[in-house]
DNA sequence: GAAAAAAACTAATAAGCGTTAGTTTTGTAA
DNA sequence: TTACAAAACTAACGCTTATTAGTTTTTTTC
């Protein structure tokens, strides 16, 4: 029989997990220690250890949850019946709200992968590097059914990939502006332009 | 009489601080020691003090060169007499062109920084959000003179910067793509979007 | 309440860090 | 050639790091 879990439902190691985030955000991975990990959990060092082999796991931990999200996303939204603006519509908010609710994890996945230890990297790579290519795949069929512009497609998923990641920057404004109103700005200009 | 300087003009220091912006891109600041960079320049780690005074100046010569080259050349185009849309399409081409032409340096102005010390982290910032402000005030102007879309100028600002930030990714399609194609395809996406 | 397991603690280790001190080599100018 | 300065070297310091060992406390299970 299935074991019912309680409302807080996030083991120590989750927690741990979380605040790693947080902290390889704010410090970078490597600039961050053990001991100043502890102090955010609440207890010493050495205590980690009973949670959680190394720290190079904690780093891991985040990336490949993240990179899995993403994953998985895109195969699910590659197989709805709908257009390809659509579709990559789906795919910008999706990253839109991913960098707005899981910060700190897309964040260190996003800026701290250099320091992930073999195999982890190469692994890591490998799945951005085919998420991009769907990415690529899906444009070029966006521009053969003269949905899209004649644009190279490279270009065009840098541009769209770039620009969202560059909503960790958002903190700053998030008083000033409604996401909503972010979301829609943001898809409407990089699908449609600035220009009048 | 000003002494005419010869071909190899680039001091000791000059060698350092390049060789730096170079191992910090690839590794991180913290991530690289200064044995490494000795051994990139060719000599023991403590001669390298002959020449620096301590790591953290290097990152500083680093991100304020390139922050001070980015303030000019905003500076310089707002006082062109022409439209807003040029303005920020020549905008966009410089930071196309810093990218490739200065990339280590651009890449660790752009991910190091937060590990420079006060005062020069809180400087940093200033300059920078000085500089955001100002493309902010120019989009706004756009706007205004109808040259615009009714947009939000912040997140149009973000989209801009972040999708040329995003440039640091290109090495690996170098081979593939003209510089050209890549210049005129995203400016054309950042200006007028992909969908036909 | 006793026994077992989990998780906390203190103490310590080996390695790597930026940097300094002191000395020797190299390059330059009179 | 001698004198001076610049820049290299070796050795070492003090500090921080992730992690391990061994022990004690807390929590869970029966």
């Amino acid at each position: 029989m299935a074991k019912i879990k309680s409302g807080k439902n996030a083991s120590k190691k989750d927690i741990i997990i979380k605040k790693a985030a947080l902290l390889f955000r704010t410090k970078g991975f490597n600039a961050a220690s053990m001991r100043e990990l502890a102090e955010a959990v609440g207890v010493e060092a050495p205590s980690l250890y009973n949670h959680i082999g190394s720290k190079s796991e904690l780093l891991q931990a985040i990336c490949f949850k993240v990179a899995n999200e993403f994953t998985t996303q895109l195969d699910e939204t590659e197989n709805i019946n709908t257009g390809i603006t659509n579709k990559i519509e789906l795919i910008i908010r999706f990253h839109i709200n991913m960098m707005l609710e899981e910060f700190d994890e897309v964040f260190v996945a996003n800026h701290e992968w250099k320091h992930l230890q073999e195999p982890f990297l190469s692994n890591f790579l490998n799945q951005r590097r085919g998420y991009e290519k769907k990415l690529v795949a899906l444009i070029e069929e966006g521009v053969k059914k003269k949905e899209l512009k004649n644009i190279n497609p490279y270009v065009a998923v840098l541009t769209l990939l770039s620009a969202v990641r560059g909503l960790e920057f958002w903190q700053r404004h998030k008083k000033n502006i409604s996401t909503k109103v972010l979301e829609d700005d943001m898809v409407a200009h990089l699908l449609t332009g600035i220009i009048k």
